[in-house]
DNA sequence: TATTTACGTAAGTGTCAACTTACATTTAGA
DNA sequence: TCTAAATGTAAGTTGACACTTACGTAAATA
């Protein structure tokens, strides 16, 4: 959930989610919306594949990605617990461990 | 909203959201639940305050800090935008979540 | 096999963000 | 007014991140 939520938190790659939320599009043409280089645009997408939030396929030489709607689904549902639910005390306690252990040095 | 978005990409932000979630707490409380100095849960709070996420108001010496949570509403319907533009898939979740409680949303 | 196309990865750089300690500010009370 | 308590602010350091250019890799084609 973590790098999900971080992987929200820059613009371009929300643009990015925007472009392929309903159809797959070679990594090129996602580019081609952006006034970056390449090489920023394939970063953008590894984050956001690391995050769950796009898939991608191969055809031939190029890469197809797609949004992938059921991670968004989960953050919406991470966010209304987050306000609603009393559970996320015990999670927060959880996250704090998980914290100290994953990122140890900041 | 991206400042929205980048306050709730920190999990100690997070945690501090869970805390103050429906009651107001001082910030000296807040500092007590982290391993972290009181001037980096001060800098949180006021990263939170900016996105406007939390409120607060003075007591005395201490400061109270409460969530907003019309706040994180707000960044609910921002990602049902992001995904389908909104409309299909806010109607169907503004209809689940009508059971718990009327909202009225935007 | 050599070349082209499409894309990712590596390495380097500048900026920003999350901490720390030290100091300033505001309010309560003796 | 002086002191103590609660908290915010300033200044500085370290690490992460979003870029860049240069290079590597995989698939189609001649």
């Amino acid at each position: 959930m973590d790098d999900t939520l971080r992987a929200l938190a820059d613009p371009h790659r929300r643009r990015i989610l925007a472009l392929v939320r309903h159809e797959e599009m070679p990594a090129g043409a996602i580019a081609a919306w952006f006034m970056l280089s390449r090489p920023a645009i394939s970063q953008h997408l590894k984050v956001l594949a690391g995050a769950g939030l796009v898939s991608m396929r191969r055809d031939g030489t190029r890469r197809l990605y797609r949004a992938e709607p059921d991670r968004l689904d989960e953050v919406r549902a991470y966010l209304d617990r987050l306000w609603d639910d009393g559970l996320v005390r015990l999670k927060a306690a959880a996250e704090a461990e998980q914290t100290s252990k994953t990122d140890g040095g900041t």
